[in-house]
DNA sequence: TTATTATATTGAACGTTGTTTAATTGTGCC
DNA sequence: GGCACAATTAAACAACGTTCAATATAATAA
């Protein structure tokens, strides 16, 4: 057969990213193939090939529907509406910090595959990846103005270095790589992070 | 050929370790195989199951060598003379800091392969590898006594905070998956977050 | 010294993977 | 109806993780 005209080249597209992205949220980035994308979509791994660049490309778009899903899961529980609500800083942040870390929790095998998976550092990242990055950073800075004063430059500078910390100890703690006792919990690391940063912040 | 004797069991996993920590290092953990481990020290794929489990067991402990090796960088740049140095807390931290990007940096894949290599969630992580985490975190924590108070508690979750915050700004610079844009360096990151998170803990 | 036992090692096999390509088949156009 | 184009396939390739019967060697017993 050729040019069945089922679907587009788009809807390909679209429905191996769908099944892969299951692929990967049932058996973690291992349980993903080409192969099974293809049996999934009713086609071949030819067709996959065809629509595709490779295997990095294909992890690659689905990770990028992992960022709009995190940052739409962001948008709903933390709503648009942070001028009206009586919320502290601190605890705005928290709650940004909470969110992200149950989003891992839920989607664990989808958000790690995030970071299992990396390209060589001499190729660079497509540009519409980036544009994913880029629109979760657009809301954090935007959550974080009333935290940090006016400055552009140091507000974007805040953002990423609260969201890579806070990234960075779930990470060590989702992937068991922080030997954590007792009482410790990952929210009272990210707690704790917050308070002791905007205190600094505050106090210059 | 049997008992061939030429090594030991002890021998063969040294040498398998440590062929495949050099293909790691030249290639990415996508250039680790069992079979071009065994062809490096002169086996079959047969003897390496013999002595590992499967291929998780030889990830791990070559990420346990390579744990043991960024300890053993961070005690030789910083050494042990904590008490004599006339360095501030800050420099203290920022130095820490410095080390561990320096050594990411300069072994890349090693360092990566940390990361990218994960088991499934339910399986637990070897004692013998979380020894090699909980060596570093005693380094780190000897490294915080001055910054931190005496209570045992508190300077455990400080060094955990940090650390992984520490890990995560580099982690996600190193990466390409934090937008930098003209001035802000990774150190520069680090630094806002050293100072900010310590001035917050000496303001209270 | 020889025979026996035990085991370290091998090689081949299995199913799976990413990727490429020649051959095929359906579609739109003249 | 026939022609050209391109979507789709099937098959092939080398490499992968993993297993296992067969084998060769060392240690032990006779």
């Amino acid at each position: 057969m050729a040019r069945r005209s089922d679907h587009t080249r788009e809807e390909i597209k679209a429905m191996a990213i769908a099944v892969g992205r299951n692929l990967i949220q049932e058996n973690g980035l291992p349980g993903f193939s080409a192969r099974k994308v293809a049996l999934g979509i009713g086609y071949t791994v030819g067709t996959l090939y065809n629509v595709f660049e490779n295997h990095d490309d294909i992890v690659l778009h689905i990770n990028a529907v992992t960022l709009e899903d995190l940052l739409a899961y962001m948008e709903k529980r933390l709503g648009d509406d942070d001028q009206e609500s009586h919320a502290s800083d601190l605890d705005v942040l928290k709650g940004l910090a909470a969110c992200y870390i149950d989003y891992a929790r839920e989607n664990y095998n989808c958000w790690s595959a995030l970071f299992e998976h990396n390209l060589s550092p001499e190729a660079p990242l497509p540009v519409w990846y980036g544009e994913r990055i880029d629109a979760l950073f657009g809301f954090i800075e935007a959550r974080l103005k009333p935290v940090v004063g006016k400055d552009e430059a140091e507000a974007r500078q805040t953002a990423r270095v609260l969201w890579a910390s806070i990234h960075g100890i779930c990470a060590l703690t989702l992937t068991n790589k922080l030997t954590l006792v007792g009482v410790e919990t990952v929210e009272g690391l990210t707690d704790s992070l917050i308070e002791n940063y905007v205190a600094g912040l505050k106090s210059r």
